[in-house]
DNA sequence: TTATTGACCTAAG
DNA sequence: GCTTAGGCCAATA
C-alpha cells in the first residue's frame, strides 16, 4: 500500500472554479491539497506548487487561494503562506487578521505576521501527502 | 487578440 | 539580508 506520490485523485479531488465551471485543472488540485493541511500545521505556496507539479508556478496557488474562499468546500487557506512565512494573503480575508486569528486559534503562533518556528510548523505535501 | 496584474519562488550578485 | 532578473498559469481590462 506504498502510497506514490503524484498519484492523486483528481475526481475525487474535484472542486468548483471560482468561475463555478467543474472542470479538470490544476486549480483542482491546488485546492485539494490546500485541504490536506493538518491542523496547527503551514505550508508554502512553493511546497503546494511543486506538489502539483507545476513547480514555478506558485503564483497560481496563491491566485487559487485568493478565490479559496468562494470555493466549496471551504479551503484553509490561512494555512498557507509564503517562504518567508510571512502571511502575504491576510488582506484576502475578511479583515487583515482574520488570518492571524485563525492561525493563533489553530494552535499556530504568529509573531510579526510571520510564522513562529516556521520552519518547524512546515508542512510537505509532496511528503507527507496522504 | 494583447497587456497587465496577482496571497510567489529560485538564482545570482 | 537586500536587490535584480526570469519564470509560471489564470483572470481581468
Amino acid at each position: 500500500m506504498s502510497v506514490k506520490k503524484g498519484s492523486s485523485n483528481p475526481e475525487t479531488l474535484k472542486t468548483v472554479r471560482p468561475s463555478g465551471k467543474t472542470d479538470d485543472s490544476i486549480f483542482d488540485l491546488i485546492y485539494a491539497i490546500a485541504r490536506q493541511i493538518p491542523k496547527g500545521r503551514v505550508t508554502s505556496y512553493g511546497a503546494i506548487a511543486k506538489a502539483i507539479g507545476s513547480g514555478k508556478s506558485a503564483r497560481l496557488v496563491g491566485w487559487a487561494m485568493s478565490a479559496a474562499g468562494k470555493v466549496k468546500p471551504k479551503v484553509p487557506a490561512h494555512r498557507v503562506v509564503n517562504s518567508t512565512g510571512l502571511l502575504s494573503g491576510k488582506h484576502a480575508f475578511k479583515t487583515p487578521t482574520q488570518m492571524q486569528e485563525l492561525l493563533e486559534k489553530e494552535g499556530t503562533k504568529i509573531k510579526n505576521d510571520k510564522v513562529a518556528d516556521f520552519k518547524t510548523r512546515f508542512w510537505d505535501p509532496s511528503s507527507e501527502l496522504i
